[in-house]
DNA sequence: GTTGCTTCTACAGTCGCTGTAGATTGTATC
DNA sequence: GATACAATCTACAGCGACTGTAGAAGCAAC
């Protein structure tokens, strides 16, 4: 089928995902090295097209880099029963649901800091007071809480 | 008060900052460079205590390192009135909602793709048609979106 | 004196990309 | 054929907010 054939570009524009992004991925071994021309320029089938899809549906989804490279290698053993599969997808959705309860913890610790705050100087700023006051500190009711909001 | 005087690794302990994080902090001058002792080792009174523990705070709450610079920036400017504060502070609120909306769409996907699968082969598992499905694909609905469940 | 803890500096590694520099190749227009 | 511009190439640095490592030195207790 050579009329399938794609440069990085058309792969990139066809995915949606972007050309750096590609070299990165075959750089980390998640997508094969691919066929080049003379010139030295990649060129992809339609395996690699759907392969690439399979990972940006994937991420998209937000699972990590590891756990695709884990369901692709189980996507070669057909015969092989889907536990494990449904296994690294209902760990996934866990993790985003302690990520939701998380950030709604933090969602209502800052509403009700804003609420306090009356306008005024800064001096008396509720919002300040709140943050250096030691009775509403997160960090002693729980460990290691994972606090990012702003991922990538 | 020099009975307030801490190591490194008490004010660790007292902040539940780690002792790595601290000096991290200081590089990036989050913290200013405290006294050492004669033989060059870290000495904090209570400001440096206080601060540290108003930094821990405002991580918890998820307050991204520059804006925590801003509002320590604003800290010392007492006088003037809190509403640039309580833009940050609502601005961050925003932001963990918008995050919040993200994950609970992925979640709402991933029980669909969960209440999929049936069991048995790979092959015919739901959960990866529905990860190479085109048509159920995230990317080509909203442009960049930001994805990643576990931060840090 | 010796064990074992803390601290020191300096730097590399984490994750998943993104951006840059400088060179080459390919395509379209004059 | 010349020229302009886009696409591609490699290699490497940078992002954010830390974390971990190596190797050396200091310090306290037995």
């Amino acid at each position: 089928m050579e009329r399938d054939l794609k440069s990085i570009g058309a792969l990139s524009k066809a995915t949606n995902v972007k050309v750096t992004t590609i070299r990165y991925y075959e750089s980390i071994g998640l997508l094969a090295e691919p066929e080049r021309t003379e010139s030295g320029r990649r060129v992809y089938g339609k395996e690699t097209f759907e392969r690439l899809r399979f990972i940006r549906h994937a991420r998209d989804l937000g699972f990590e880099i590891d756990a695709i490279r884990e369901l692709i290698e189980l996507q070669s053993s057909e015969e092989q029963d889907c536990s494990h599969v449904d296994g690294i997808a209902r760990r996934h959705l866990t993790g985003v649901r302690n990520r939701i309860e998380q950030l709604r913890s933090l969602e209502n610790e800052l509403e009700r800091m804003l609420d306090q705050c009356r306008g005024g100087k800064i001096e008396q700023c509720a919002i300040m007071e709140s943050l250096a006051d030691h009775e509403h500190c997160i960090s002693d009711q729980h460990e290691q809480l994972d606090i990012r909001v702003q991922p990538r």
